[in-house]
DNA sequence: GGAGTACGTTAACGGTGTTAAGTAAGTGAG
DNA sequence: CTCACTTACTTAACACCGTTAACGTACTCC
């Protein structure tokens, strides 16, 4: 009986590999620059084994980043988790949000900047683990948090949350592509993103 | 000599050929299905002739792109002549920015949402006119015009205008990406958007 | 009329994601 | 022990892609 499990363990082993080779070559490469091919080579299996373990191309991809993510989000459970001023406690995320975008530019870019899959369904927007959805919902709560405490007014909890999003996604996005664009300093103008959301929410 | 004219007209009248067809299969079927194959195919010529034209693919996109950009300035110019309250103006730009965008994902997603070429320079950022650099520089006019007008404080004008344009672009590419995601309605979150931007730099 | 050039072609290279068919090894039943 | 079956993987191929080199042809100019 224990063959069968030692036989799914060296599947799942694999699988991993796989997903080990991808990212590698996401982080050092870049998006354009992964290929079924040049991740088969360097696991030194055939390309088509890895439409064993993945459907395609994108679902490999949309793995990676979604164990990426993960670390998104301990980071924001952390940050979450500290006592103290809600605002504050909300600008902390928000700055750890972009500042994970940047840090992980190529995963990013797939998860919130490319054009969905073709039958994309509406639906995978309501399952709670995907990337986007679960570090939607630490914005939800802190903006939240911040009524809660009085120190935003009474407002519509998901449009003032999709505006902080667009926000940051912007800027986030922004300093990924247009790394070069003379910008009046990263740091400065994230920061200023942040308040200025966070003031025009107040008002 | 009327000859050598004739040729360039003939010459000049296949480029722009070449253009419209890349442009409409791009608006049609989107930026990844538009190939040098497919565009040589819809003006009946081999793939090759476009390379006479044109250096490359990404060379053929930036100009169609350029191109379709400039109705988004002369739209601002339009809006930016009109007389009245400059934050009011201010506010009609930033929107008919996003509507832009959104009227023409794909040509807004090549130019602000796609990796730089490899050897790309940064002196092209100088270039007065790239489309970023042009629609910037409606962004800085208005928001001076607002600070003149004792409507916004004596603000940092680039790091503002920086701010401003992260969180336009923000919901413009969130939009046009994740179309499906439960918004709280396309026009709500947009003019959000814009006014908690607003309402976040007077503060 | 002959040389040169401008314009467009065909054929090819090396790459891509993906699929169909084949192979070899291991498993389990009679 | 043998034979059928399953699993894991490979090879070969298809239909694309951007791009380049080599070629032909028709026209211009001397």
């Amino acid at each position: 009986m224990g063959v069968k499990e030692r036989r799914a363990r060296q599947k799942k082993f694999l699988r991993q590999e796989i997903l080990d080779a991808a990212s590698e070559l996401f982080v050092r490469d870049g998006f354009e620059n992964v290929s079924m091919r040049r991740i088969a080579d360097k696991i030194e299996y055939s390309p088509t084994t890895i439409y064993i373990y993945f459907k395609d191309k994108a679902e490999l991809l949309e793995q990676v980043c979604k164990d990426t993510f993960g670390r998104l989000v301990q980071r924001l459970t952390k940050i979450m988790e500290q006592p103290g001023d809600p605002v504050e406690r909300l600008k902390k995320g928000l700055i750890a949000y972009i500042e994970f975008g940047l840090q992980n530019p190529h995963h990013y870019r797939a998860t919130f900047m490319m054009p969905l899959p073709e039958g994309f369904d509406k639906t995978k927007y309501h399952e709670t683990d995907s990337p986007g959805k679960q570090a939607f919902s630490f914005l939800i709560r802190g903006v939240t948090d911040c009524i809660k405490a009085g120190k935003l007014p009474a407002i519509d909890v998901e449009l003032a949350s999709q505006t902080i999003w667009a926000g940051i996604h912007g800027i986030t996005s922004l300093l990924i592509v247009h790394e070069l664009f003379p910008w009046a300093g990263r740091e400065k103008v994230i920061h200023s993103t942040v308040d200025t959301l966070v003031a025009g929410l107040k008002a």
